[in-house]
DNA sequence: GTGAAAGCGCTAACAT
DNA sequence: ATGTTAGCGCTTTCAC
């Protein structure tokens, strides 16, 4: 019933436990012939290695930490997916933490991890640039969407897409955009929403703020009603689920997508392209920079140390939540 | 810069590395001063217990593994998201694998994953009863929305919601409808099929069963122009993802929803109200049944041996794309 | 109440 | 090419 260790299985072949681990690790290093039994051996009794006793004896545990702020945003799902492939493929496993977004929870759990991963990716973190290098001096680690000096990382700023954006709805006649924002805490919603005030400021048009929102489609549902007091003909969202719940609020109100008002998210995550109409998105390409974070990662734990920055932008996906702006739209006081 | 261990900080606090050890795990058998200096010097050095080292130790590692088919399956994320919410309130940290829908894979990931947990929850497997009957006794298990003799599960049927389905749709006076199928190696894809099967020889309906399709949005598509194809006034389908993409494709088609055709799904995913129109469905109560399979496999882990099973049913959510069948319909061949 | 010693299952010098 | 020894960091008898 107990699982056979090493001993057993040299035991039975009549070696050294020792010899038994070289057979399995590094076949090469043993004559043909022990090779043979030692094998047998192992099948014979089901042999599996003890991947704790591993860890503890090399020093590595075969494990990668990826944290994540909610798993169950669509936004992220897919990242880890594609990351716990690609970590799979490296040889491997994947340790994924979902922090609820929230910073003392990251901090804790990212504590707690880093004794049983050899590397760390932390995608949108909402920890301080120092606690992200303390992290990064005791394991190593490379951020994603998020840039701290002197730590890996792999950026992927929305401003660019964000700007086209802008510079479309500004073309398709409107002059008063709303903006909704994401979280307090969250870096991203920050740079995000400069980088929307920037553009509007470039092109004449009035960006009217609206937040902060918490990245859900919940949030979505409540700003559609303060975007309809604003009668402004376009919005802008922090991310696809406050679009989208906005997108649904609006229409459930009456208010045309896009005839009344255009709609603009970004991520593009997975829904966006399932609801009526379309979503017009800022396209984030996280599972690429993801696949780029972890090769980042494999290269530090293959003894390169000199942090690496990339950069990897956003742009617009232009759908059919967009369109010209009302011109019988109602005065504005 | 490498980690203290608990002989640093016995040194520091002048005693041996087992009264450490006692200290920090049972401090109710040192005495209160001992305590104290090594309370104080773990403190100064910023000690942190190897987790690792204790799981060799204890023969426990304090992590409880989740087998899911897709985590990025809208269905199962915010499962994954509450069981490691609630693994975490319990002192557990939970590994979760993602198996791609692959069996073997399935067997593989499961395979790796024993040895690193104390307990493991698979969900939705694909496993052959033997094999889960295998690992269940290797490592305790409990499954999810699957049941196999002898080992604990929390069942989670929607036999009794698709029933009303059919019901409904059969009230509403349509007479053929269109099932659409989930994947051949799903075991919930047979039994949710035969459920709808008898349901409509119980109710008259004629249906049409298409597929296997994988539980994807683009499968649902696809099989959008088998439905149209079939000049069916209602469609149900193995799962949400199924019929949201079934009903964005209808709809691009110009297939009007409910009024053409109705359509329902099965799980109750977050995005089913998110679509216009919001999606009637089976709701699958997984999180309930994910936890209550977490419950389960603590109890087994406090030594509690002898099998569960549970069952928690779904229920038919009426929402707006399921409505009465039109009544000028073309003849059927 | 505390320390010494053994051991969790494995790997890695170091001998031979 | 193989066996012996020591050790990864921690816990736990077993003495004292």
């Amino acid at each position: 019933m107990a699982a056979p260790t090493i001993r057993d299985i040299a035991a039975l072949a009549g070696v050294s436990p020792s010899t038994v681990s070289r057979a399995l690790a590094k076949p090469q290093m043993v004559a043909q012939e022990t090779l043979d039994r030692v094998q047998q051996a192992a099948q014979q009794l089901g042999y599996q290695p003890h991947p704790v006793a591993q860890s503890l004896a090399l020093r590595r545990t075969g494990n990668i930490g990826l944290i994540v702020p909610d798993i169950a945003n669509p936004f992220f799902a897919p990242l880890v997916k594609t990351l716990q492939r690609d970590a799979r493929a490296a040889g491997y496993s994947l340790f994924v933490v979902d922090t609820d977004e929230d910073a003392d929870q990251e901090w804790e759990l990212a504590q707690a991890l880093i004794r049983q991963v050899d590397g760390l990716v932390i995608a949108s973190s909402r920890l301080s640039d120092e606690r992200i290098r303390e992290l990064a001096e005791r394991c190593p680690t490379v951020t994603l969407s998020r840039m701290v000096e002197g730590v890996s990382g792999v950026a992927t700023p929305a401003g660019v897409g964000l700007t086209q954006a802008v510079e479309l709805l500004a073309a398709l006649g409107h002059t008063r955009i709303a903006w909704v924002s994401g979280p307090a805490a969250s870096l991203t919603a920050a740079e995000r929403q400069s980088s929307v005030e920037s553009a509007a400021a470039g092109n004449d048009v009035e960006l009217i703020s609206l937040g902060p929102f918490s990245p859900t489609l919940n949030a979505g549902v409540r700003a559609a009603e303060l975007v309809r007091a604003r009668g402004v003909t376009a919005v802008m969202c922090y991310n696809d689920l406050i679009a989208l719940g906005t997108l649904q609020q609006l229409q459930q109100r009456g208010v045309a997508v896009p005839g009344d008002v255009s709609v603009v998210g970004v991520d593009d995550a997975a829904l966006a392209v399932l609801v009526a109409p379309r979503l017009s998105t800022v396209r984030i390409p996280i599972c690429a920079a993801g696949a780029a974070a972890l090769g980042i990662l494999r290269r530090m734990l293959d003894g390169n140390q000199t942090p690496v920055h990339q950069t990897m932008d956003g742009e617009l996906i232009v759908r059919e939540s967009s369109g010209p702006a009302r011109s019988d739209q109602a005065p504005q006081g």
